[in-house]
Formats: C-alpha cells, structure tokens, sequence
RNA sequence: GGAGAGGUGGCAGAGUGGUUGAAUGCGGCGGUCUUGAAAACCGUUAAGGAUGCAAGUCCUUCCGGGGUUCGAAUCCCUGCCUCUCCGCCA
C-alpha cells in the first residue's frame, strides 16, 4: 500500500509507476475520496469536541440543580448528525481502501521502464567449469528421467489430486528432501539465518499484509469454510509473524529462512508450458525474508541474492540473474531480481528464484514497524524476501545437468550427505 | 465438539455509566546524590488521525465489529483469541 498523503502530493508519478508496471488504478477518484473524507473528519471531529465539553458539564449542572433536560435534546441531536457523519465516513474510507489496496508499488528507479519479459537485464550468468552450452549430447528431459529411473510418478500425482501435483517416490523423494535440508543448512549456517518453519494456512489479514489479496484472489486456494488460505509461499507467514508489531531498532535487521510447501491455483495456464515440474500447483521451497531499516534495503537485497546464487553455485548449475523490467514486476516489489537456470533438455532457461525489495510497501499494510533509537515516531521497516530456492525447476535442472550418458544422475557432491547415495540408477 | 473463566498502556495489575488516556508496581528515559556504581529520591514515559509555516489545538483508541446512552474501559449483542475441565485425536 502506498502512502495516502504521498499519492496526493505526487499524483502524476503515482500515475505513471502505475502505467509503466502495467497496472490500472483511479487515482482521480481516489483523490476525490480523500478530500471529501477530511471534510468529513472536520465537520464530525467539531461536533464531537463540542459533544464531550457539554458531555462532561452535565453533571456538574445536575448537581447545582439546574434543569438539563434542554440540554440532553440539544445533545441527542448532536450524537445524532456524528452517527450519520460517522456512517458516510466509514464509506467512504471503505472506498478509499478498496482503491488504495488495488494500487501496486513504484518501482525503483534503478529498474529499467519495459512492458515484457523481453525488456529484462540479463544482469550475470555463471556457467561451472566444464559447462558448455553447445553440448551436442542427447539430453533427456526430467520427465522422462523420472519415469526411467521411478523417481517422480506424474500419473499417480495426478490421479491422487488433479493435474500439477507432483508425487515424488524412492530416491527421487529423498532427493527432494536432501535439497531442502540442504539449502536450510547453508542460509542458517553460512548465511545466518534464523530458521522458522511456518504454518501453511493463513488467515485473510496475513494475505493482505503481503499483497496477495485482494488482487490476485484468482490465484490462491481458499478454504472457505474456515476463511483460511494455503500459502502460495512461506512470505506471507513468515513476514506476517512481525504484522501489527514495532519493533527495536537494534534488533533489525531480521533476517529468517523457512521452508514452505506452496500453493497456487495458477488459474488459466495450461499447455507446453505446465508439463510436468514446469507449472505446478504444489511445489516446495526454502523462502528468506528480511525486516530491515529503510536505508539498507537495497544493500539487504544484493545479499539475499548472492544469498541464493550461493546455492547454486555449490550445486554446481548454470544460473543467470535478471533485473526485471518495470511491466514484469509483481504488484507488491520495487525491484526485483529472478534466478533462472539452465534446463539443456528444453534449451530454456527456468525461473527458481525472485529475490524482491518491497520497501514500506508490505509495511504499510501490515503495519511493521520499528522504533528509532533516540525516542522518535515509529517508522516503517522496508521488507524484503527471496526464493532460495523453489525445488521444482531446480529438480528440472538439476536432474537434467547430471545425467549421466547411459540415463543415470549422478547426485551433486554437496548433497550426497543428505541423500546417503551417490547415484539414482 | 461440550462446560466454565478471561482478554486494560513495554510488562504486571486496579478500575462496573460522568474531569479515567486510564490508579499502583516493574521496566525504560532524564536528573539529584556519589570518585564511579548501586540504593534512595524527583521528574518523565502510547499510537493513529484532522488542522496549522510552526508552537499548538482538537478527535479516536482499554482484543475486533455492531448497539444502548447527553455521556461507555465500564451495560447489551456478535466475532476472534487465550486459559481450565471433559470428550475426540496424529
């Protein structure tokens, strides 16, 4: 959510960050909201002030014995017009939110103006020794290698749930598992993260906290007879622990990591690109989030991406970062950096990770914020997270860099302690 | 799921219709005292909003939402959460 006094004030570059990122809003009707909701503000805040002055004056006249009856009426009249200004007042500020939570974030201005993937900087890429991309060898896809070495069984998934609901079996399951601790072990070991392992339902306040509702409603799972929704990432428990708070200033920045299943209805993608892990509904992650001070933010978000690129590195699969231009960028973030890495039997290259800043703009809505050192007004943290990463395209990737001429994966170096096997054959 | 109890400031804990934004204690901050510290004593200690150049003034907030009343932390309805007992259960 932006700032309702800086819309005002900056209502031109509000419209443009808006149309630059692809978004609508009315923010002349916002305008116009606002200006009738401080009249409003005025008017019922006049009679109130006269209503407690008279209010507390009652009992002293009763007590002289003079007659208050008079009084009393004046006074009903008065509640009265503040129970109908209050009402007009409650619609309007319901308006008002209804428009301030559809707009997105401005983006930074280090974020290049586009309107499609296309207009992405490529920003790195790292290739481990030995990597070509002109491999002339047949490579097998990772549906194929599943099924070869029954290590992902999408036909059972499938029955089981529905379609995009993998079901991973034998080593392919403890391969899973074995990446998962991995990357937990290395961001709160190496990286100094603390480790939280969140719920995977949420309430309607966290989703809005975070941006997902009401936007893209379309987009998640809800269980209606609950009111709960299914985590399309661990971001929205995870930032959502701080929501309502204020926090120290010598406590920040926060940094957590935590794993996640994810949840996604992904309405209205169907096709090539949903096949097998390529476009799934339920997929796994280690997710990082940070609460930091407004003036390391962008240093913060470097960090969370080499942060993940270390992973990869360790992993040993050809990666490259994109800075995504302002009409790819997701509704909440002011930047944001994605992680692809390269799938040789699709000759794609496949997103694992969005590292995002999403400064005040998740704050605001669920109202973290810090206390600054020397007694002043609170103020709002900057937020940030970053996937690190999704399991799914990095098993594609994965499973695809390692195999083997004759159709076995070799498993990478730094997972063989967790998968007690070297080999899926 | 059934039966009770309760949700008050950073924390603990008073307060059952009228100067209560809220006693008291702890903690925090500032000061006096002290070579320094502790103790003691004194003072101070919420957030959001409207308006204003500012100082300030005003409004709102005692879990959330409705209601009764001239007036609500206090009464009524409702939602959420916590605790105790019972039932069920990985």
């Amino acid at each position: 959510m932006l700032d309702l006094k800086f819309i005002r004030e900056n209502s031109e570059l509000v419209k443009q960050a808006i149309a630059n990122k692809n978004e609508k809003a009315d923010i002349d009707k916002l305008l116009e909201l606002d200006e009738q909701r401080r009249k409003i503000i005025v008017e019922a805040e006049e009679l109130k002030a006269k209503r407690n002055k008279v209010s507390s004056q009652i009992p002293q006249l009763k007590k002289a014995g003079e007659d208050v009856s008079g009084v009393l009426a004046e006074m009903k009249t008065v509640s009265d017009t503040i129970s109908e200004l209050d009402d007009k007042l409650r619609k309007v500020d319901e308006q008002l939110n209804d428009i301030l939570l559809y707009i997105p974030n401005i983006p930074h201005n280090t974020v290049p103006v586009g309107k499609t993937p296309e207009d992405n900087v490529i920003v790195r890429e790292w290739i481990p020794d030995g990597f070509s991309f002109d491999d002339d060898r047949k490579f097998s896809d990772h549906i194929e290698l599943g099924k070869k070495l029954s290590i992902l069984d999408f036909e059972r998934g499938a029955k089981i749930s529905g379609s995009g609901f993998p079901l991973y079996t034998g080593k392919g399951a403890t391969l899973e598992r074995a990446l998962i601790n991995f990357m937990l072990d290395v961001h709160i070991n190496k990286h100094k993260y603390s480790e939280v392992f969140p719920p995977f339902l949420v309430n309607k306040e966290s989703m809005i906290g975070t941006g997902q509702l009401p936007k893209m409603a379309e987009d998640m799972y809800h269980i209606e007879k609950d009111d709960l929704y299914p985590i399309p990432t661990a971001e929205v428990p995870i930032t959502n622990m701080h929501r309502d708070e204020v926090l120290n200033e010598k406590d920040l920045p926060i940094s957590y990591v935590g794993y996640s299943a994810c949840f996604r209805r992904e309405a209205g993608s169907y096709g090539k690109e949903a096949r097998g892990f390529l476009r799934v509904h339920q997929f796994n992650k280690v997710e990082m989030v940070k609460i930091v001070k407004p003036e390391t933010s962008y240093d913060e978000l470097e960090k969370i991406v080499s942060d993940a690129e270390d992973i990869l590195q360790a992993l040993k699969i050809p990666y490259r970062v994109l800075l995504l231009c302002t009409g790819d960028l997701s509704f909440s973030a002011a930047k944001c950096y994605d992680i692809e890495t390269w799938s040789p039997a699709e000759k794609k290259w496949l997103e694992v990770s969005s590292c995002s800043n999403f400064e005040d703009f998740q704050a605001r809505r669920a109202k973290i914020r810090f206390k600054k050192e020397g007694g002043k007004k609170p103020g709002l943290v900057h937020t940030l997270n970053g996937s690190g990463l999704a399991t799914s395209r990095l098993m594609v990737s994965l499973l695809e860099n390692y195999q083997t001429i004759d159709g076995k994966i070799v498993v990478p170096d730094v997972l063989q302690k967790y998968t007690g096997f070297q080999i899926i054959e």
